[in-house]
DNA sequence: AAAATATGAAACCATTTGGTTTCACTTTAG
DNA sequence: CTAAAGTGAAACCAAATGGTTTCATATTTT
């Protein structure tokens, strides 16, 4: 019943300097393991167990041809980065709205500054 | 000499979801460490450590008030997440750019397909 | 049919990560 | 001055991560 829920999501598939160097390699077109590996200091299991990550956080996706399995970007799952970075755009996209955060955090009394917020409720950009 | 280069960047600070909230939460206002450690189920160290974590990668700055020590959203850094991901987004806002790519890589003939590619050469949008 | 190619799975390993508890230090409050 | 509050650093730990080597299996090639 319960859903095999991805053990890997986006912002920890990314994370890993080699995956963002496989995302953008299969972004020019797809490519079987092998030749993926010849532009990988690592081996070519290596590269293959990167790429069962990427998959598993919907970044790739793989087809069989033959006996070679040929990999291919996914974007579609990077719209939920692009998500959550637009909350943050505009403290820096806003000088005004940021100006305003500023000004009212420092202006509040020290006791009960913290208890008054309503904060952590895991809404669209917590996580 | 060497410049201390951070340990770690801004794509490994934000894969954990505890630093994300912790970003999410200072984006409302400043914060002690005690303070911010209340809405986090693990210890008040474990949230300093984090916070070490956030602050190597430059997303989150601290000023000592009195004993405190509060710490306060930075979001520059994030930008360079924005660029990252702003060479992708061709790949599912222009469906015809990626209608171009998926007809060229599929109309190629197999032998010294991939070997004609100009790859991974660290630019931009590599890392 | 036999040899070569392409790949995933498994078993191992060293290092990193995310947490904990304990201790020392600084700054405020009585 | 003494106690309490606020923190960071250190020592420890279990689990996750990023690699490796070896082995089994499926598909081509000759």
């Amino acid at each position: 019943m319960a859903a095999p829920q991805p053990k890997y999501d986006v912002f920890q598939a990314i994370a890993d300097p080699t995956r963002r160097q496989l995302l953008s390699l299969l972004s020019e077109q797809e490519m079987p393991v092998t030749v993926i590996s010849d532009h990988f200091p690592m081996s070519r299991t290596a590269v293959s167990k990167h790429l069962r990550i990427l998959a598993e956080a919907g970044l790739v996706k793989d087809r069989k041809v033959g006996r070679e399995t040929r990999y291919r970007l996914e974007s579609e799952p990077l719209q939920e980065l692009k998500r959550w970075l637009s909350y943050y755009e505009r403290f820096w996209d806003n000088k005004l709205s940021m100006l305003k955060h500023y000004v009212e955090s420092d202006s509040t009394e020290e006791a009960e500054r913290y208890g008054k917020l309503e904060v952590m409720k895991p809404s669209h950009h917590n996580e």
